[in-house]
DNA sequence: CACCCCGATGTGCACGTTCACATCAGCGGC
DNA sequence: GCCGCTGATGTGAACGTGCACATCGGGGTG
């Protein structure tokens, strides 16, 4: 109800002319000095007395001047502001990311703004992109990771570098990528070396780059140990679909451990067992994938891969950052996520496992 | 690597001059119009002949025309932009409100602008808001529900309509008020009626308004049905943080029911219980807050209370922007959440209760 | 038939900042 | 004592858009 704080903020400064904020000039008369030496005194320019410098910033202090961005922008054409094209954008691990992102951005004082996919059709995909380019960005960070995307970016020119936290194997653009292959290997030789010889992989769904990049992780390690393979089950990551999930499995049976794609999967999964009386980790071993905060007070606590999400953020800005501004971009080293092991998974001979305890992320 | 993609974009377009993107001039040369006829198609102004206007919108086609935004935001004093000011963003409830924010903003095409408080200090608070400022912003939504906060924001002018995800009370703002109280309460006579009496709080950090209401509801509640009150604990709102706590509550044993203030410190909660032999719900029932997804997964399925933070956030926008407006403010009817009984929760005697499913849910 | 109004369009300026260039004083070198 | 350089500052234009106002033709009204 009672809402409207004056028009203009602060406003009623008498130096100031009628409604309008003050402007550079309005600061240059204050300080007897002429707009631009204001503007050098913004810009850190390094010719400009100290004395004088004091007294533009004495008149800056007394109008409470704020330069205008928009001003600002329309001449120099930057805009200080990235783009990030986000899906699923609730969940844990890109929620974090992104807030890791804007983090870093504002350090380096830019602005972040985000669009997330609410569809991953090509107009879904135009239309945010569309709304980013529209804001001008100077480089984008893509978090939406379905191939698609990918596709969809590779035909829209947008003309920004653009960073993506998910491995394409493509070289149109840079990628930060966390090694899920390797994570994913990890991940289900830890089940292979409890004697597991039968292993189900509750995947993402198709199309998106991490689903795949885990899956192949998956593929890789039963090859290499020689067994035989259980066609993977494609999810939607959701824990409500790893429950339902493994409802359907724990009719068949024909397995002893399950690797999933993700940590919420994982723990519908384990509710799914459960239902059927099964034992995590008696009867069947259960490995997620992200270790998600609760991962680690569920019950069983869950076996799970460990990803610093803020870690990722923090450098796909740093490396964005770098491409903006047309230093030369570094090497990119590749951030290996480590296997955590945690209850859920024993041996398959379905003795009890040593008890992880809280403390293990100590 | 290979990521510059031309200077500008889509650049090499042979009716452009130079390098510049092209501008309304450049649209209204081609169309042979007056730049002003071509502002006036942008702005959907109604005397434009139709034939004109086609002309207009195929120049702009062949020229890939885009407004120029600062251009825009300059001479509007319009920045088509608000801020959120948030706090722990990347945890399931905020994130899922900033998402649902950044869309329902999208859709009446505005920018969003994130600031996550890095530490609750007024400084880091003036920071935040310093960073959204610059911006421009037109409103502001504040997810940071530190009473704090809005000590800070109070203090400095702000300027700009305001819209809070909590209600402080206070009348200087509007707040898009979920009744936590309520929520709160409910949860706490569900384990009154199941026969408790001996009930402690788990509560969230002092100085957070959501973790007060809840509090309130709660002792609301124990005083309705005239119960002794045990001494809440403030916690961190984290799992890790449910899990210490559980450990010191497992020792003192005077008490027969928890009702955390949120799910993942009930999570926390239950998972030391488990580690001190004690059966939930067999021996100590548990109830959370928030129905986050995996609530229903764990086990036992938690009882908690719902809250629909999607609805928030897009409520939280049509309620900013018709402030920012000056449209009349609507009257704010409160939300309600719901109450959802699942397994952690059972009646005092230690009877098992009836087995809430993962299709409670539909 | 003169008048006015309205629809459709054009003209010029303003927004607040930075950039390119101009100015001016002081100082060292010949 | 003049030249040129450099540090400190000022001057004017430009960026791309929207607004206020001007213009012009046509149609209805008296």
């Amino acid at each position: 109800m009672n809402v409207h704080i004056g028009v203009n903020g602060l406003a009623v400064n008498p130096e100031t002319p009628r409604g309008r904020a003050p402007s550079i000039r309005d600061v240059a008369r204050l300080a007897e000095v002429s707009h631009q030496t204001v503007s050098r005194v913004l810009n850190d320019h390094p010719s400009i007395r100290p004395e004088t410098k004091e007294r533009v910033l004495l008149a800056m202090e007394t109008l409470q001047y704020r330069p205008n961005r928009a001003a600002r922008a329309l001449v120099t054409s930057r805009s200080h502001t990235i783009g990030v094209l986000a899906a699923r954008s609730s969940e844990y691990g890109p929620a974090t990311s992104i807030a890791a992102i804007e983090d870093a951005a504002r350090e380096h004082g830019y602005y972040v703004n985000t669009a997330n996919l609410a569809d991953v059709t090509p107009e879904g995909i135009t239309d945010a992109l569309e709304h980013l380019m529209l804001q001008a960005i100077e480089g984008l960070v893509v978090i939406a990771p379905q191939v698609r995307v990918f596709d969809v970016l590779a035909a829209a020119p947008i003309g920004v570098p653009f960073v993506s936290l998910q491995s394409t194997g493509r070289s149109d653009h840079l990628a930060l990528s966390v090694d899920q292959v390797t994570g994913a290997r990890r991940a289900t030789q830890h089940l292979v070396s409890l004697g597991h010889r039968e292993i189900v992989h509750l995947a993402g769904p198709q199309d998106w780059i991490e689903a795949e990049a885990r899956m192949r992780g998956f593929l890789d390690a039963i090859d290499d140990a020689d067994l035989s393979l259980h066609p993977p089950i494609l999810g939607d990551w959701s824990a409500d679909f790893g429950y339902f999930a493994g409802r359907e499995l724990s009719r068949a049976r024909d397995f002893t451990a399950v690797f999933a794609a993700n940590d919420q999967m994982a723990i519908g999964l384990m509710h799914a067992f459960r239902d059927a009386g099964l034992d995590v980790p008696g009867d069947i071993s259960v490995v997620g994938f992200d270790d998600i905060p609760v991962a680690q007070h569920v019950w069983p606590p869950l076996t799970t891969v460990h990803q610093d999400f803020r870690e990722v953020g923090r450098r796909a800005v740093a490396l964005l950052l770098n491409q903006v501004h047309g230093r030369e971009v570094l090497e990119v080293e590749e951030i290996v996520p480590r296997l955590v092991v945690r209850g859920s998974s024993a041996e398959a001979s379905g003795r009890r496992p040593r008890y992880a305890s809280v403390t293990d992320s100590a």
